[in-house]
DNA sequence: CATGAATGAGCCTTCATTCAT
DNA sequence: TATGAATGAAGGCTCATTCAT
């Protein structure tokens, strides 16, 4: 909404721009790394890096756009999948499942400490994920109680669970990537639903040990 | 061996040097990737850059080394699990928990384009990378047939799992990360011995899956 | 013309700037040559580097354009003396002390393996020196049918005069080095046309031994 | 003699490598030009750096004394030529033709204003340039009484000449460029001793004008 | 003393960002 | 406002010089 709230004010061909750029940055972005010259990003969104700096002002702005944008399709997906499924663990999974086929996960492969420190640092955003953690802890308090998940887990663990897969893989879109990721995926469900097993060493990461403190992946 | 061969013929300070410039590297790859300035890791490793160029010609060399060595230290830790433990499955988990906690292993998992092709064009790097793969995938394989590990996996998903907890678990250093990390490893073992279960989506990444055969992640 | 048109398609700034860059390169060339930091030659120019290098993306392009540049104007002068001179003698020697007064033409002599193999290359650039060598050939036919130039010399032999008295004159810029340097060129000019000694040791150099196929000095 | 004085107090196999040093800057000079490495030059003397360093502080010493070597060489020929030739213009001729001929004068080529620097404020070296001076002016002089030399050059002019034909020509050593260099001289030459000629523009370069100031070259 | 390892300054090149057109 | 030219800082690599062995 962030996105459409800027894009509303501006002008037919301006907003058209805005888009073009968020849409050819994501493209770069998910094909070639975060590093990807700017230069590059502006020539495949049919403009001048003039331009382009016009509606960011700098890389990480940039960066932040393309994010938000896929938070929030991420927010719609996580809703969509709670209103239409009765069962918590159910729920859970698809919606884990889809974070991960999404393309829009694809982005946050190999971040690197600086663009980490972007998204933390960025109010909005960490709004945004802060509304995704309470969601995500009802969803897994409810899995509990039905029994589907060991007890010994919080909401930090599958956030943590959830943020690795999706940022592991390689920058470049491969189908072998996104098999294995899935696959990482459904061994981690499958050990969050082993409730028969010994408890995890330390203890569970409950939504309050998720401050924004630096230990808090974003 | 490459690394012991090499460092045998140097002076005592010259091969103390060596050893720390590839111990800082593998560190740094593994933390911020392998595209790190090179005057970083030789700040971390207490040189200048000259003798790291002095030691390493280019960013392949260093490359090359820190997998050789990593290897090689994978081997003799997962040899070192097997000879003084009798049940395949404990000495596969003690040797995944050793991994972790040294960050060993991490490099293996998916590399980028231009990583995989310095690897693909060094034999000996891909016999030692090969060896490697054997010596896991027996010990996986002798789990399973124990019945302690669900047969639809193969050598890859666990290198690919060990890779993402080492890179992409939580990316701050910090005494909670390592517990984070150690956490979610546990959690995929349960995964693993999970031997109840439907099986994965996808197929085994068996040791014949992971040839650098183009396409295929490392 | 190569230059020109480059230049044309420009902006009024750019242009500006690319042809303050070449006749930067020209003078450095000439007076400290062909390795002088790229940072000189831009701070001559009054450019920074990267302007220098949005134009020419390497040394060697630099170098191309230099030439380039050198062989127009170089032909100019001679059509020029041509056009307003009946006597041949007499062109060839206001062109040739015209080249010294604007250091135009030293680039000429021999150069260096790196530079040969740059012009080498580049077919246009291998055409107009060859267009530039005819014309300058023909002055010297002209002036020796006409009895004022000794026959045992050829085009080569005042190349490399002309380089030779350029580059290689009193190194310090200052109206005594140009008077020092202006004097052997007219003493070269007397021994050019000395037509009653006895022949120069060695054979001319023709215009057929100027190829640059190696060994030859360009 | 410089070299005979710092040798002479040398152990034996300091001398040794001391010379050994020498030739092989003397040769890489002459065929790879004043900028070769210092490791290169110690490797083709059949040392280590180290050694290199101890006997020529930095690489204008190691010059200076490659200079020093050759200058000594030089003066023994012009010595020698007077010794045995009756005729000043004979003397003189052959005297500039040895220069040339001889790879002695190969290694100034294409100096560089720095090392003319070296060479201008080496007092050892400048006292040699002096005597040279006077020896060349005195057979300057005695041909020109004898109607052998125009009258409106002086000792300056030659040495201009000679300093430019030495310098000129490609750090290889190559036979078309030695060729060239004779015939460049030869030209003067005939140029010197056009004694019927208009008076050369800008007046003549006495011993006088020869002095130490910005405008001399070595 | 000889050696060759270590250092760091310097040059080449790229690219994020600013600014003139 | 859009463009693309200019800038300069940063990273890769080389090599002169110093210093530990």
């Amino acid at each position: 909404m962030t996105d459409h709230n800027i894009s509303a004010g501006l002008r037919a061909d301006a907003r058209r721009n805005r888009e073009q750029i968020v849409a050819a940055a994501h493209l770069v972005f998910t094909e070639q790394g975060m590093e990807t010259p700017m230069e590059e990003i502006a020539r495949r969104a049919g403009v001048g890096v003039g331009t382009l700096y016009r509606r960011f002002p700098d890389r990480e702005a940039l960066i932040r756009a393309v994010f938000a944008e896929n938070i929030h399709h991420l927010m719609s997906l996580a809703r969509a999948e709670l209103g239409q499924q009765e069962d918590a663990w159910d729920a859970l999974r698809r919606f884990l499942r889809r974070c991960v086929e999404l393309r829009l996960g694809g982005l946050f492969s190999v971040l690197g400490r600086r663009v980490v420190e972007v998204l933390r640092t960025d109010p909005e955003l960490m709004e945004a994920r802060q509304a995704m953690l309470s969601l995500l802890d009802g969803m897994i308090r409810k899995a509990q109680d039905d029994g589907a998940v060991r007890p010994d887990v919080g909401v930090g663990d599958v956030i943590f669970m959830l943020g690795m897969v999706i940022r592991h893989g390689p920058p470049i879109a491969s189908a072998t990537a996104d098999e294995a990721r899935i696959r990482l995926l459904e061994l981690m469900l499958d050990g969050l639903s082993a409730t028969d097993r010994p408890p995890l060493s330390g203890s569970a990461f409950t939504i309050e040990r998720m401050g924004l403190d630096r230990q808090a992946p974003p």
